[in-house]
RNA sequence: GUGGGUGUAGCUCAGCUGGUAGAGCACCGCGUUGUGGUCGCGGUGGCCGCGGGUUCGAGCCCCGUCACUCACCCCA
């Protein structure tokens, strides 16, 4: 059989080195920026029981089972009755965090505040910015018995930070409470507000007029009730107004739960007003309902502004009954920035860069094997003071070796000379000085490849 | 899972009513015998996704299948 290219694998992203660089350096800002604000690092296994993803009889969530090959020889077996044994790869990092929670509840300090950077796995459709495998950067604040509603603004503020320090486009984060919306629909009399909430989500994809219909028609609302849920999920907010909790009193509705969302939201959009400083802003926004089904108050989505299409790139929300071991409740909350979702599209545009895909800020050229050993030890002398150096690779001609390291956009070339002295040049500038390997360095910011944004040229 | 689109060189694509497979880029070599990039010339590289059918003859037509892709669903 002929040896084939292989072919990718849809909704399993690889990067080339280049690329790799670009969410190397997006992942040490992140870890930089979560340990700042005191959150410590936390990896769980990728698997988990099916039990514990699987919550309440939910049949049909995207998760890869995973067995061993033996098991799937004798089909059936395994398949119905295992129950607890049946293995699974985790589709997020909230719920196997739970677990680990409650797992070590007597080991950890509350509150607890933990990040997570690891990859996910979900048996969906791939297209644009949707994975079947794909990197998630998570931070968690988790309490035991009762939670402070500060550290609901508290997320929002982290994530800004890292995302002030982070080469994309502005991101703007949408908030909104599930108490407030859950309370409204109750005071309006609705029963299945889980269905209403799934046709005002699609509003920032089609029409007030569309929703408004499939609300009369599909989920069998009344005109009024209709036209009362649009007029709630329509209502937006600048950042650090509360100018809302008025508007939402003026449509009538009284409810006990949602007077707490109301409250609950402006006290999040109140403390998160003043941030950002254009790189991020948080506002309030009342078609915000969807996201993963354990949220049971504040709910975040973000977007980059002029990439809205690729959907929410930084989710999460407050959970109180995530964990809970029979006698504590550990409510939670969290936020849950897309890496693969956020850079792998920036990426193909080429509009976030890396300066090279190599490490190697010199090349050490060969005049002959037999003098390989000299440009060994300047390669050592180098690396000895933090300067990434290879040795050519061959002792071609020189040009050769030059190209080599033009191609990898290696910015330095070092020509160990034949009376023992050095020359160092500069392929960009074609500039070659003598230098010593004891002490040359390269400039700052040839030291590693740097990561940049380039604006789409129009 | 449902519906649409597309599969030709490593990449981007062309290929007429069916008549023996093409371009650009990339890669390698030479011009340039120890300092790259430009330029010129030359070269390597194809089960035309896979299987079947129609035909004297299929990259092209028909059926099936797989993959990729877009939308729905859901969501980072």
């Amino acid at each position: 059989m002929a040896a084939r290219t292989p072919r990718p694998l849809s909704g399993f992203p690889e990067l080339l080195p280049e690329e790799r660089v670009v969410e190397d350096h997006v992942l040490d800002v992140l870890r930089e920026v979560f340990e700042l604000h005191g959150f410590a690092g936390v990896e769980t296994r990728a698997v988990e029981p099916l039990s514990v993803l699987l919550r309440k009889g939910e049949i049909d969530k995207e998760v890869y089972a995973v067995r061993r090959l033996a098991e799937v020889a004798e089909e059936g077996a395994a398949a119905g009755a295992g129950g607890d044994d049946v293995l699974a790869l985790h589709y997020d990092l909230t719920v196997p965090f739970a677990r680990y929670v409650l797992e070590n509840a007597g080991k950890l300090a509350f509150p607890f505040r933990r990040y997570q950077v690891q990859k996910v796995w979900r048996g969906e459709r791939p297209q644009e910015g949707r994975f079947r495998e794909f990197r998630q950067a998570d931070v968690d604040v988790v309490d035991a018995g009762s939670l402070a509603p500060h550290h609901e603004a508290e997320l929002p503020l982290v994530m800004a930070d890292a995302f002030a320090r982070l080469p994309l486009p502005p991101v703007v984060m949408q908030v909104n409470n599930r108490r407030l919306v859950e309370g409204f629909y109750r005071g309006l009399g609705l029963a299945d507000t889980a269905s209403v909430m799934r046709e005002v989500d699609k509003l920032d994809k089609t029409s007030p007029e569309r929703v408004r219909a499939s609300l009369v028609d599909g989920v069998g609302l009344g005109e009024r009730e209709a036209d009362a849920c649009l007029a709630l999920a329509t209502l937006r907010a600048e950042p650090g107004s509360t100018g809302f909790v008025d508007e939402v009193r003026g449509l009538g509705v009284r409810d006990e739960l949602l007077d707490q969302g109301l409250d609950e939201l402006a006290a999040v959009v109140a403390a998160t007003g003043a941030v950002g400083g254009g790189s991020f802003r948080v506002v309030a926004d009342l078609s915000i309902t969807r996201g993963l089904d354990y949220y049971t108050g504040t709910v975040y989505e973000s977007r980059m502004t002029g990439y809205e299409h690729l959907g929410s790139i930084c989710s999460g929300g407050r959970y109180d009954a995530l964990a809970d071991d029979g006698r504590t409740t550990y409510p939670g909350v969290g936020l849950s920035l897309g890496v693969t979702r956020t850079l792998v599209p920036l990426l193909q545009r080429g509009l976030l860069r890396a300066s090279r895909p190599t490490p190697t800020a010199v090349l050490v050229a060969v005049a002959d094997e037999e003098h390989r050993a000299a440009s060994a030890a300047v390669a050592a002398a180098l690396r000895a003071r933090g300067v990434a150096t290879e040795v050519a690779p061959s002792a071609a001609r020189f040009g050769k070796q030059i190209r080599y390291a033009d191609r990898r956009s290696v910015p330095f070339v070092w020509f160990p000379q034949e009376d023992g002295s050095h020359e160092v040049k500069d392929i960009r500038s074609g500039e070659q000085v003598p230098a010593d390997p004891a002490t040359w360095a390269p400039p700052a910011e040839d030291a590693r490849p740097t990561v940049a944004w380039h604006e789409p040229t129009a």
